[in-house]
DNA sequence: CTACAATCTGACCAACTGGTCAGCCCTTGA
DNA sequence: TCAAGGGCTGACCAGTTGGTCAGATTGTAG
């Protein structure tokens, strides 16, 4: 009976034309185009999964001719692991460094900061990357097991490093870091259910009080006191 | 080019068959024919969500002709409602209840233990859930502001009691509520990308130090020190 | 103006979608 | 033994799917 999902959500793209991200100028029709399609592209398959979507849905909401999308992508997989690599990329770009020598409540609170930047710019990116996870993460085997799976490599042996020297919790790494993904994550993934439910933070102050809560509690649990 | 998700998601099914939930001894065939449909669809609709999900696919992997799912539930939509409002009611019988005189690190660790074991039991259920929510909730949107407010509200005013006796953080309760719900959820919903990364518990003991871990981290961060 | 390439698209296609239905099975109770 | 009704399904349908393609339109360099 419900009919699609609130076009509210399609209009976000409408809302973030020519926001945050696109800061490109833009001109030869070809990049115009391009980045008109992936951003409806962003949209739909956000929302719906990369088998749930369908090319003539993001031509509707892209305003233009399904014969289009496929001139300048070739197809729908082709469109769908193009906008997965931008957003890895993009996600890539705004990730710090760390080292031993670092205090992890810093670190730990700048992730955190970090990540909840990304779910309030780039909600949609983040739900693509959670829907595509949800079902098997059929086109991300060969990132997760890679690319990520180093990078994740590194924070575990500098948590390991932190936890010798009694400055952070003794656990499985990967459960520090699953704590705090989930924990930021969670504002862009379910922000339906908390659209809902209450708790959204809507304002810039909204969001700078929910980036120290989370920090500061995660940080207060994680790293025993220096009593 | 990746086919469909590993086959080994959709095995869940079989290994699931006759286990945790159908405790039912489903003897007449309309039973058995229902949980059997059930099980397929549970499992393929977590996977690709209700749009990316197909009728013909529920029918192979439940072993049974397309024809046969209609017959027993009529249409896609009262096949998908109808595995939601299961879900909603195995998840509701779940809950303990809550008051101002409980322990809030009790009541958070009861939490956090009961959540996990659904994402440990059901984590199919789960990722159903979240694939619904993530598209905007199309079929929860009367449950959420319905029921679920209630029972989020209630918890909510026992915390902001805790909060004026100085037995937990001054914050949005609600944020509390999301803090141990994305964290247990994260191993349901992204489990493909754990296993790919690691840290995924597999033992009845890695589920309980998971379940320590968790619990104590975010107690000790929401509840102040009691020195 | 011309020529050539890039841009664009309506019309089309085979495969698949959810759903219908006539009619076949098989049990069960009298 | 037999009728009746639930259980079951192959064949079918109209609408949609991702994708192709011939050709119209546009931009642009000479």
């Amino acid at each position: 009976m419900p009919a699609d999902p609130p076009s509210s959500l399609y209009a976000e793209v409408r809302r973030s034309r020519s926001a945050e991200f696109s800061a490109a100028p833009a001109s030869s029709p070809r990049e115009q185009a391009e980045s008109r399609i992936l951003e409806a592209a962003e949209c739909v398959f956000a929302c719906h999964g990369y088998r749930g979507s369908t090319l003539k849905q993001i031509a509707d909401v892209a305003e233009l001719p399904k014969a289009n999308l496929l001139y300048y992508f070739g197809s729908k997989e082709k469109l769908y692991v193009h906008l997965l690599e931008q957003t890895l990329t993009r996600w890539n770009a705004s990730l710090e460094d760390i080292s031993p020598e670092d205090e992890p409540r810093d670190v730990l609170e700048a992730l955190v900061r970090t990540k909840l930047k990304l779910a309030r710019q780039a909600p949609q990116a983040s739900r693509l990357f959670a829907a595509e996870v949800i079902s098997g993460a059929p086109f991300l085997r060969e990132y997760l097991s890679g690319a990520l799976r180093d990078w994740v490599q590194v924070r575990c042996d500098v948590m390991k490093a932190w936890m010798v020297a009694g400055k952070l919790r003794e656990a499985e790494p990967m459960w520090v870091i699953y704590l705090i993904w989930s924990t930021t994550q969670h504002y862009a993934d379910f922000a339906a259910q908390i659209d809902y439910l209450g708790g959204a933070p809507q304002t810039d102050e909204d969001w700078e009080r929910l980036a120290d809560f989370v920090s500061s509690t995660l940080c207060d649990g994680l790293c025993p006191r220096q009593a």
